[in-house]
Order: structure tokens, then sequence, then C-alpha cells
DNA sequence: ACATATATGTTAATGTCATTCACATACCCT
DNA sequence: AGGGTATGTGAATGACATTAACATATATGT
């Protein structure tokens, strides 16, 4: 490729979008982010872009596909730091969303917002959903180690998920620190798991005797 | 006031444009949402709104406080419904937050993204903190009558706060159904809001003891 | 090699929006 | 009545999303 054709044909625009526009995001937000802010930075005439993106909300769709990819390896990196089947693996998870999200804060609307909402279809399920399972899989170790391997994995898995994530989503509000100063949220969320979990131990034990 | 009058001077255009704004944006979402649309659903002309809104901001803000009045209203009724310092009470104002936020999924972008965040000042504070104190007062009174009366209520809170937001946030993403066919939200909600304060009772009783 | 189809860029529209400015009209107080 | 203030109007400005018409590079088949 000579330099007068990379000059013309950028041969990457694509990827470079979906820096750009991960980059824009991550400075000023996802609400004010403009296609045409994104081309500039790229490098590029303004009606570039829609030769790979049919519109906004797909390039935002792209940026928000690395948010989940980035969340599930990141999940997985975590967890495997930890012993197998130990309440300290299920913690880490959820302190790493946490931190994942409040640090990214750009993925986090994309993720959650209509965007990420609306694109959510059955073709990118896997890839968006990849997180979760990794909590799915998590719990079960742990359950089966606590030889209850009876318990709904999938119920409970959901439950942690929004207690997680609720505690994500304020955390990310910057409200926090209205009610209660000085809040630790990450370990208000350990606190919070750890007497979950124990409330459901008690609560099987009790259906089981 | 003549007709002429009316036809010229709106009479209250700062609640119209607040009831248009909140119509359109249950109809079509907030990220659509535009000044001008709103102003054209008044019957005025694009410019006028600014005499009574400084920006777009300002008119969802004042949209927005109108969510967290709703909000804090029916908590507190629904709370009223149930025997003071039963866990019904509790669950009572979990399961209308899930309802509220979501049959008002137009309020719930307002209150928790950045709008919401941005504005969330000392000044407004109370008013839109409110639907909170319920929660607190409501857990004040069951562990009260639970003989518990040391636990950290404001703490507590929050992490009850957390769990139903989560589950809301949950429900309102549509994403549920992928991961649990059939999910019933409130329910599991319920269900989780009796595990963790039953984990938190066992726990108390092990400092105590 | 060469011609040509395809992919990927550019420039120049169009229509919408937020916001402001200069101006017009109604309301209120004395 | 009359002047000040509050509240509207219409016309600008500048940014944006998106599309259309056109240009150039790349790839492919012969």
């Amino acid at each position: 490729m000579t330099a007068a054709a990379r000059a013309y044909h950028h041969g990457d625009l694509r990827n470079a979008m979906i820096v750009a526009a991960a980059e824009l995001i991550e400075e000023s937000g996802s609400l004010g982010f403009s296609m045409a802010d994104a081309a500039r930075r790229a490098g590029v005439s303004t009606a570039a872009p829609y030769r790979h993106f049919r519109d906004k909300d797909a390039l935002l769709d792209a940026v928000a596909q690395l948010g989940f990819l980035g969340l599930s390896e990141s999940a997985r990196r975590v967890r495997d730091a930890e012993a197998p089947g130990s309440i300290e693996a299920i913690i880490a998870i959820g302190r790493n969303y946490i931190s994942y999200v409040t640090q990214k804060a750009a993925f986090y609307d994309l993720m959650w917002g209509d965007i990420g909402a609306r694109t959510f279809d059955a073709e990118g399920f896997d890839r968006k959903a990849a997180a979760f399972f990794v909590l799915v899989e998590t719990l079960q170790a742990y359950f089966e180690k606590q030889g209850m391997g009876e318990v709904d994995v999938l119920d409970l898995s959901i439950k942690l998920w929004a207690l997680v994530h609720g505690f994500s989503a304020i955390a990310m509000s910057g409200k926090l620190p209205h009610f209660h100063p000085g809040a630790d949220v990450p370990a208000m969320m350990e606190a919070a798991t750890r007497s979950f979990l124990r409330g459901v131990a008690v609560e099987q034990q009790q259906t089981t005797a």
C-alpha cells in the first residue's frame, strides 16, 4: 500500500472508529458522543464511517461488545485467582464487576442503557452474557463444595447479579456519599453477599431437615 | 384573560412543558426526546420554553423531580397498608419500587441516568431521597420489633436498596427472559430479601451470643 | 498486464435540533 | 393611563445524523 493509498483509504477504519468512539466516550460520557467527533478523531470525513456502521447505534453497539468481552475475561481471571468453590471466588467476581463498570463508566451506559438493551438479540447473546455464565459456574462449584448441590443455581445467580449490579449502579450514580458518607461499596457488597448466602444456606437446611 | 391573550401567552407553560415532556418520554423514551417536540406539543414556538428552563437538562430535571415525588408517595402508601414493623412492609416497598420504575420507564433513565446524577445536589436532596428514607424508617421499625435494635439500619437500607434496584434494572433491561424464561422478578426480589434478612439475623445472633 | 467490479473514501446536500437574539405582546402595579 | 416586567414569536447560528452523487483504491478474473 502506498502512502497516497493510506491517505485516501484508511485501511482499518472500522476498528479505528471503535477505538475513537471508546476513547471519546471514556473522556466525555456516552451522552454527548457524536459520530462526527469520532470520525474527526479517526481522521476521516463524517460520511466515511457509514461504510462500516449502519448508524450511530451500530457503532455504539460495537463499543459495547468490547465492554462485554472485557467484563467476562476479567471475571474469569479474578475468579481463577481464588480457590475453586470458595466464597472468595464469588466475591471476587462481584468486586470485579463493580470495579469494571465504575472505572469504565463509558461502557456502563452502553451495556445497560437503551442501546444495550435494544441490541441484546439472540445473535449476540453468548458474547454479551458470557460474564453471567462465569458467575453461574462459580456458584455451582461453591454449592457443590458446600454439599448443597440441589439448590437452584441459576435462580441464585440472578439474585446475586441483581445485588452486585445494584451496588454498581449506586456507586456509579455518585449518590451514595449523600446517604452514607465514607461508605465502602465493595465492602458492603461483600458483606451483603455473605449475608445473603448465609440466609440461603439456613433456608436450605430447614427445607431438607 | 381574553381568548387572544391565551393564544399568545400560554399562561402555564412551565407546567405544560413538564407534562408534555413526561408524555413524550413515556411514549418514546428519554433518548430521542427533543425540546422542540415538547414545545410543539405544548403549542408554542421552540424558543418559548427557554423562558422557563435554562436548557433541556433543566426541563428533564423537573420531570425527574415528579418521578422522585411519585416514588416516595407510593412507597409510603404501600408501606402503610402493611402491618407496622412487618417484613411484608419492607417487601411492599420493594415491589412498589420495581413496579414504579418498570411502568414509568421514562422516569428511570432520568432518575438514574447522567441527568439525574448530575443534578443530585444538596439542594434537591430531600425531595429526591425521600423514598430512601421511607425504607430506612420501615427497616428501623422491623428490627425494633425483632428485638434487633442494635443493627446498623442505614447500612442495611443501602444493601436492600441495592438489591431491589438491581432487580429493577434487570427487569427493565428486558434481558432476564434470555437467562431465565418465565422468571418472576418481584417474586425473586421477595425471596432474595427474605434470604438476606435471615442471613443478617443469623449473623446478629452469632455476634451477640 | 488489464479491465472491471467492489470496497472505501470525499464533498455537498437535507432536515432536525438546541440555543440565542431582536422584537412583540400581555400582565401588573402605581 | 403608563411604564416595567414577564412571556411569546420568528429568524438566526452552528452542530449533528444521514444520504446521494461522485472519486479512487483494491481485488479478481481473464
